[in-house]
RNA sequence: GGGCCGUUAACUCAGACGGUAGAGUAUCUGCCUUUUAAGCAGAGAGUCGCGUGUUCGAUCCACGCACGGCCCA
């Protein structure tokens, strides 16, 4: 009987944390609960292991006919998920189950699994989380459905899903709440697996080439190897400010200089800087260095890479990224960085060797430079606005400025230009690489120069890294690096256009003020 | 940091050019043993993001704030 008193309290029923919001929805689910619990069943058991995965079950079993799966109605199959909809019938019903690999349809009739079940059966609810097993038939629409002989709940869901047709939508509570984005949405669900896949392609690809996979330090107490702003942190016991790291690559090259010559890291960096479609304040960065090579080396090896990803999620080496196509095939185009800002960005001439003519230009399009920035700078502001947005499919740009290059080789027959390469994907930068600058004394004259910038008032300019210059001193033998966003890759493959749906829990402020 | 847009029931969304709000789904009650956005009948559910101001009266107007989205820096 409904009491509609009861119904329309503001009170909460028994054991309704009051930290938490509260809803007529939370204590109606609170009172089923309550009267499972009053039936002798448990609400929360972890007895029931699951034999088989619902995506196998239909792998084996879903082109078989009606005749078949009768024929083989001793094959029970027992498996485990959420409820995702509920058809009651009053002794019967349908429920579609969810588990990580797909979803099946459930037939439980009072009579297959008895009336004592049945009548705990009656209390369950979509959201709720349960064990059942019994053989598959079809249904007279010919969906593949398993007869529950045995139906157990496993674990009660106090709190009501989204709707079923529209699913959870609103992008705010899809990156504050993930798990509920990943019950309801397929489509995420499909992200992060596409995200495994790339990352396991690739560490795969490494170890075939004989990287090894290290962890260096994310907290840095010289944070080093790329130019961006660091978060700052504090070690209480040590007295001491650390930064968490922008860039692992000082500690990789360390690690060249003591022999291991194939390295690579897959991991987390931070960067101080504003958040868009294509920034987080955390993002995951691979990193791999190899002795005895060039970044011309590493741009044979990049296409492969790529490649290799594009074909494990999208099966090809063409694909679509919002609506454009892509054609990932090797070679990719090559182009000068200073021919680039003439052909791709209309640069007049003159600007590519005149610091005024380039810091004017660069002002123009709304670049803010310091006193002593140079003609690197300027340069690669206007390479940022007029160029980079241009470079929709693959592209290598090379021969880039000495200035905004200070861990780079000095190229040999032009001492303003370093051996490195960008490559860039649907007009984003999506890698970095070059040889590596293995002379000490260039390596220390580079830090100096940093030095002054910082003093200049430059925050983002690199800090002196001594340790690192004494171990440049041992030798390093030629080395080529490379860094690849790993975030943005897995944005370019699986189409999605912001950064932070690529991300299981992106940065937000809190919820409350 | 700036601009534009958004925030209404658990979810997806309407809405009134000022008079304290609706739909669908979900939920609750009843019926129903092959449904699949099940169906039929009935019912309940809201601090209209937060605050201040204007007003007889604000969810709606104004200002501020919070959170989010997109664009720009």
């Amino acid at each position: 009987m409904a009491d509609k008193a009861e119904q329309n309290t503001k009170e909460p029923q028994a054991g309704t944390p009051r930290i938490l919001e509260d809803n007529s929805l939370i204590r109606q689910r609170r009172k089923k609960a309550a009267e499972i619990k009053g039936m002798g069943v448990s609400l929360f058991p972890n007895k029931f292991r699951p034999r088989d995965k619902i995506g196998d079950i239909v792998a084996r079993y879903g082109r078989m006919d009606s005749n078949q799966l009768e024929s083989r109605a001793e094959d029970k199959c027992s498996i485990a998920g959420r409820i995702m909809a509920l058809r009651s019938f009053g002794k019967a019903a349908f429920v579609k189950l969810q588990d990580r690999s797909g979803s099946l349809q459930i037939h439980v009739q009072r009579d297959g699994v008895g009336q004592d079940k049945y009548q705990v059966f009656k209390k369950l609810e979509v959201g709720d989380i349960i064990g059942v097993s019994g053989p598959l038939f079809r249904t007279r629409t010919q969906e593949l459905t398993l007869r529950a002989e045995n139906i157990i709940l496993i674990t009660k869901s106090f709190r009501p899903l989204p709707e079923k047709f529209h699913g959870l939508t609103d992008v705010e509570a899809r990156y504050r709440q993930r798990y509920l984005d990943l019950i309801m949405n397929q489509s995420t669900r499909d992200i992060f697996l596409a995200r495994a896949a790339i990352v396991k392609t690739i560490r795969r690809r490494l170890e075939e080439r004989g990287f090894l996979e290290v962890e260096t330090p994310m907290m840095q107490v010289i944070p080093g190897g790329a130019t961006a702003r660091p978060f700052e942190t504090y070690h209480n016991a040590l007295g001491m400010k650390l930064y968490l790291r922008v860039a692992p690559e000082l500690y990789l090259k360390r690690l060249i200089v003591g022999g291991m010559e194939r390295v690579y890291e897959l991991n987390r960096n931070f960067r101080n800087e504003g958040i868009s479609v294509r920034h987080n304040p955390e993002f995951t960065m691979l990193e791999f260095y190899q002795a005895y090579a060039t970044y011309e080396d590493l741009m044979v090896f990049t296409e492969e890479l790529v490649g290799d990803c594009a074909k494990e999620v999208k099966g090809s080496l063409k694909i679509e990224y919002q609506g454009r196509e892509i054609d990932l095939s090797p070679p990719w185009r090559n182009l000068d960085f200073r021919t680039s800002l003439l052909e791709i960005g209309g640069v007049p001439p003159d600007v590519l060797f005149d610091v005024q003519a380039a810091l004017g230009l660069s002002r123009e399009l709304g670049g803010v430079h310091k006193a002593g920035d140079g003609l690197g700078k300027a340069l690669n502001k206007i390479f940022e606005v007029l160029v980079e947005p241009e470079l929709w499919q693959p592209t290598f740009i090379t021969g880039f400025p000495k200035e905004i290059s200070p861990l780079s080789r000095t190229c040999d027959h032009d001492p303003d230009v370093v051996d490195r390469f960008e490559f860039f994907i649907a007009g984003r930068e999506t890698g970095n690489g070059f040889s590596e600058l293995n002379d000490p004394d260039d390596q220390l004259e580079r830090f100096q120069g940093q030095q002054a910038e910082r003093a200049a008032g430059d925050d983002e300019a690199q800090f002196m890294d001594l340790d690192y210059v004494r171990a440049l001193e041992f030798g390093m033998p030629p080395t080529a690096g490379e860094g690849i966003g790993i975030d943005r890759l897995v944005m370019l493959l699986t189409d999605q256009p912001s950064i932070r749906e690529v991300i299981l829990f992106p940065l937000l402020r809190p919820e409350q003020g």
